[in-house]
DNA sequence: CACCGTTGTATCTATGCCGATACAACGACG
DNA sequence: CGTCGTTGTATCGGCATAGATACAACGGTG
């Protein structure tokens, strides 16, 4: 493991830590930091001490990255004041890039999930269509992108076959609720997985609030063989005011094919 | 930057790496390799060897590993073939969990997303809304689903507040086609955002497209201040034959408020 | 009881990154 | 022309992690 999270000023708060990589070179948060400390110092030399950084090591570290993603930082030497270093606009936009990563990563850790258990019984290009206790679901599979891997791991990658046993991940967020008895046509939309079902709970927050549905299982499945299948849907409060929504209350619900990630499950024996 | 919609033009260079945290341990591709060659070997002594690794520093991170995120490996010593060891339920658990998070990043890695920038109009719990080009849009900001805070890089990390430049963040997986003829009943679900356009191109993959749909600038700006906004949407390649889609048709996308993220914009000069 | 291959444990070394330090080069400004 | 604070560059030591090696402990099996 060669990140540079050693120092104890790491975050450790969040769940995941996300890097970009290009080159070989990672971009973390770490070197986020030093880049919005130059632009707040206007010198690498400040940022450095602003962070209680080397300046030589920063200096290096700046140029590790400007080899793998281009000019960052334009420095000047001599002249007024000395010198001194601005953003390059190159640098924002990876910043920017970064801070979207890591908005969509605590977005993950944060916002609910449904994750169902299945085996995939057609292919056909990047979506796959899965058998689940609560029917048949299709999503997108791994092939999308790629294997952002470092050191190749276990090879389980992204291939999924035919029969593979696969976690359906639906986000929360890529849910959405209709009334049931005022259903929508399906040939006005694009989006395809659908399943009626109860509200079972409401978790209201400030503005936000978490709905799980209850699903019945599919035709051929028992209740007591599945259990209960709860989807979790992530809804604005208003949306819940406005659909009337209460534990019990009939609805029906929908996400896209494409917002549904199938990933190969680690085997059970 | 008067180019609003972003990366649609991002080679698929833009590789992330994740990672889990617990406890201040950071669980990385390099452990779930380890892991799961501890499963296929049946000892971390054939893991080590297969994966060409210390035995002993396998070992210690096992260990590691297993004071942050409880027991993961049963080890036997003794006994036949002179002892052993299998993953833990749980570690299968670890394992599932760190694939989902690698699926989600290599899935925003390789899905477009569209993003604007605009300014915060309003806070409201966990929702802001945004002025941009094309209208008000609203989204989650920061800490969505209640989490604490990213802790660490930047400092200006989840913070955001009225007045503020932010990007906004739309998933192409996340935005629903509608006919602009057959439009929904915008009581009867819980997606917010709703936008008309024109498709203006269709990149049509094997099973999957993405479609651009060219939006309107909203009253009071004007075409030429902000230049043409395109929203990517990602949808099967069925839908776009059932919705009968070709360039210049008139379109409805909608995508929910819970489904869009905020992120504070680097500061530009 | 000896054998076997594994799990534990300890120690030494190699490597790579970081901080610390030192010094040269630079160029506007007074 | 000297001052100033910065950018460049080089070197040293510290520290954490990984590999290499060695040896003890373990407990079925023959």
């Amino acid at each position: 493991m060669r990140d540079s999270t050693g120092s104890g000023a790491d975050p450790a708060a969040g769940r995941g830590r996300a890097a970009l990589i290009e080159g070989g070179v990672e971009f973390d948060g770490r070197d986020a930091a030093l880049l919005r400390a130059v632009d707040a110092a206007g010198s690498v030399a400040g940022a450095a001490e602003a962070l209680g950084r080397s300046r030589a090591r920063a200096l290096t570290r700046i140029e590790t990255l400007e080899e793998a993603y281009g000019t960052l930082v334009e420095r000047r030497r001599g002249g007024e004041g000395g010198g001194g270093s601005r953003l390059a606009p190159s640098a924002r936009d990876l910043l920017d890039r970064y801070d979207r990563l890591q908005a969509v990563l605590a977005a993950t850790a944060s916002v609910p999930e449904t994750v169902l258990r299945g085996t995939v019984e057609a292919i056909d290009g990047e979506i796959a269509v899965v058998d689940t206790p609560v029917g048949e679901l299709s999503g997108l599979h791994g092939g999308a992108g790629g294997e952002g891997n470092d050191g190749g791991d276990g090879g389980d990658g992204a291939a999924v076959a035919v029969g593979d046993a696969v976690q359906v991940r639906i986000g929360a967020d890529a849910v959405t609720v209709n009334d049931a008895a005022n259903a929508v046509d399906p040939d006005a939309t694009s989006a395809r997985n659908r399943l009626d079902g109860r509200v079972s709970e409401i978790d209201s927050g400030e503005t936000v609030s978490t709905v799980r549905i209850e699903v019945e299982p599919a035709d051929g499945k028992e209740t007591s063989d599945v259990g209960a299948v709860d989807v979790a849907a992530l809804i604005t409060a208003e949306s819940v005011d406005r659909l009337g929504l209460a534990p019990g209350d009939p609805v029906s619900i929908r996400w896209k094919a494409t917002a549904t990630r199938l990933v190969a499950q680690t085997g059970r024996r």
